[in-house]
DNA sequence: ATAGGGTTAG
């Protein structure tokens, strides 16, 4: 005690009256000109002699107050110094200071920005007296380090304690509420600003609408948006984010360009955002665009964006682009390695997927991740490399990289051995793997039953999955393919009838095309199109033209219960046949026609496109929601397996 | 003093 008086007796005089009853609270209560040696400590910190301000702080002793205190943590935090930090914290336990909220609020920042978040989180501990800064500092903390659980239950704290939140904590916390099961908690939230005033704040918005969007919720995100009395960067770019995330790209891509015109100036997230749009919409022109503006900004160096581009490129079908944005980056992260290698994969280029990942693994900068595996795994089975695949597997299980093998990576497996034949293996290996099969495992073994025509095993597999998954009409079809492959007709009518009791839905197949800048998208059947007439009669001289050279309507992948002229004629009304017939009349001979399917590629669409890229001379590019099938002289990349 | 949006897979 005696020692605090001695610290206390140089306060300033006029204060000496009240010199015991509290601690000083805020900055502006010692006037810095009254304390010669904390000045000094003070100069030293700003001129960033550290070092030397440390020294003189052991040598002050008990003389370091709270000016001399603050300067030295706040040259601490700016180098993110822990050690010397550190330090400062010891000397004030030995000098036996009791700091004021302020530094220790300083004290959890300093320690948080070095990732000593129990450290942090003692000094908090130890407090009598908090303000919304301390609490803040260490929920934002939490948040931004994944521990979400620890910053709810810090901020319900904060609230018991009465401690009203401010826009900083709001903003914070509204990143823990993500994602569909931190909907409600985030809906408690967002009525909680309301009542505080904050709703129209820049940055508690933007939050606000990102965790409507993330929840799927994305009007209720777009209102938010709107009701924005300002608007920055980040809003903009998290509520076009918010559509592209959903899969609504042609929404985001129509965002940004609105907000483009309205003066939004983008940065590099901007742009990696609407990529990701144009990655999904495979608008190569538009994405060249962008690509362009990159170029002309001063924003071509960010990882960020251009992995962004690898992807972009690779999912509009331009590798070589990918590969060149790949090779031109003077630093990559795992994800600059994985998109490439997804991009090989889904291309079906086995052979680059094992050369990129033996690069890679040379790479000391870069270390293999659990998406890594995938893409090497799904690569090896879409390149038809079944022994590369499951040797790689092998590793894994052996665990050279501590990282183990999810359920994706199972899944990837079943689908090796499918490819390789090996059906019953592939039904062995499920039953013994150490998770409880999904319908994408099912679904890929059935897949490898249909191009085996393995009826037993295929049997069994689709009642599993229909279990688990009883009104996806795909697996009827698929199941529907099998039996026709084996001639088992009557069967082929008993899963119709099956459909017809599930009321199995279908979801909408789409499929679209890119002329220039503009998507020409359709459906099933569709008559929208202001060139439908010229588009249905190239689909007829087109089937009339490759039945010729052998072409076979499979009906076996229409389950409505008609006769067989309108099954015929609700097979070539599908999407794709449409996209085709229309690529084949809108791009010039010697261009490749390149079109994506929202699903699967069915067996017979599949068939029509090989046979019309040798009775045409024409490259089909074809991209589904599994990979690219690239179709020429009737070969297709995927070798009829996908 | 404390705060918001982003890239690969499924």
């Amino acid at each position: 005690m005696i020692r605090k008086v001695t610290v206390f007796s140089l306060r300033p005089v006029r204060l000496k009256t009240n010199r015991f009853s509290s601690l000083p609270t805020s900055p502006t209560s010692e006037p810095a000109s009254q304390f010669p040696p904390n000045s000094i400590l003070k100069t030293m910190c700003i001129n960033g002699q550290l070092n030397e301000a440390l020294l003189e702080m052991a040598i002050q002793g008990e003389g370091v107050r709270f000016e001399g205190y603050d300067s030295l943590l706040n040259e601490c935090v700016n180098r993110r110094a822990l050690r010397e930090g550190q330090r400062v914290h010891a000397h004030m336990i030995k000098t036996r200071y009791l700091p004021p909220v302020y530094l220790r609020t300083r004290l959890i920042v300093l320690y948080t920005k070095c990732d000593c978040l129990g450290d942090a989180r003692h000094v908090l501990d130890e407090m009598h007296e908090r303000n919304v800064v301390s609490w803040t500092a260490m929920i934002s903390a939490y948040s931004q380090r994944g521990h979400t659980l620890e910053a709810l239950g810090l901020f319900v704290q904060m609230l018991r304690s009465g401690t009203p939140p401010n826009e900083f904590t709001f903003a914070t916390i509204l990143t823990c509420c993500s994602g569909a099961c931190g909907f409600d908690r985030g809906r408690q939230v967002h009525s909680l600003i309301i009542k505080s005033n904050f709703e129209s704040h820049i940055f508690v918005g933007s939050s606000l609408l990102d965790m409507y969007a993330k929840a799927d919720r994305i009007h209720e995100a777009r209102s938010v948006f709107e009701r924005l009395p300002e608007r920055d960067v980040v809003s903009c770019t998290a509520i076009i984010a918010g559509y592209a995330q959903l899969g609504l790209d042609e929404e985001a891509l129509e965002l940004f360009c609105h907000l483009q015109r309205e003066g939004m100036k983008s940065n590099y997230v901007t742009y990696a955002s609407v990529l990701t749009a144009l990655s999904g919409l495979a608008a190569l022109d538009q994405g060249r665009q962008v690509h362009n503006r990159v170029l002309r900004s001063d924003l071509s160096s960010y990882v960020v964006l251009q992995n962004s581009l690898i992807d972009m490129y690779s999912k509009c079908g331009s590798l070589s682009y990918a590969r060149k944005v790949f090779d031109g980056m003077p630093e990559r992260t795992v994800i600059s390695w994985n998109a490439m290698l997804v991009g090989y994969g889904k291309h079906g280029i086995g052979r680059e997927v094992i050369e990129l990942y033996e690069l890679m693994r040379k790479d000391k900068q870069v270390k293999p991740d659990s998406v890594t595996f995938m893409a090497v795994l799904s690569g090896c089975s879409h390149g038809g490399l079944v022994t590369e695949g499951l040797n790689i597997f092998n590793e894994m299980i052996t665990d050279q990289d501590g990282i183990e093998p999810e359920i994706e990576h199972y899944g990837c497996v079943v689908d090796l051995l499918g490819r390789a034949g090996e059906v019953e293996k592939a039904l062995t290996f499920i039953e013994q793997m150490p998770f409880k099969p999904t319908a994408a495992i099912w679904g890929s073994l059935l897949g490898a039953c249909r191009v085996h025509a393995n009826v037993l095993v295929g049997e069994y597999v689709a009642h599993r999955l229909f279990e688990i998954e009883p009104h996806n009409a795909g697996n009827y079809v698929i199941l529907s393919n099998l039996y026709a492959s084996a001639g088992r007709w009557a069967d082929v009518t008993y899963i119709r009838q099956l459909m017809t009791e599930k009321s199995v839905a279908k979801e909408p197949g789409r499929s679209w095309i890119n002329l220039g800048q503009t998507i020409h998208t359709f459906h099933a059947s569709d008559r929208s199109h202001p060139r439908r007439e010229e588009i249905f009669e190239k689909v007829r001289e087109l089937s009339a033209k490759i039945k010729e050279a052998g072409y076979v309507p499979d009906l076996s992948c229409v389950l409505h219960d008609v006769d067989e002229e309108q099954k015929e004629k609700i097979l070539l009304g599908h999407s794709e046949k449409l996209a085709l017939a229309f690529g084949l009349i809108g791009i010039p001979h010697g261009l490749p026609i390149r079109v994506v399917k929202n699903l699967r590629i069915c067996v017979d669409c599949h068939n029509f496109a090989k046979f019309l890229s040798k009775a045409y001379r024409r490259e089909v590019s074809l991209r589904d929601s599994n990979r690219f099938h690239h179709i020429l002289g009737g070969i297709c990349s995927c070798g009829d397996y996908w």
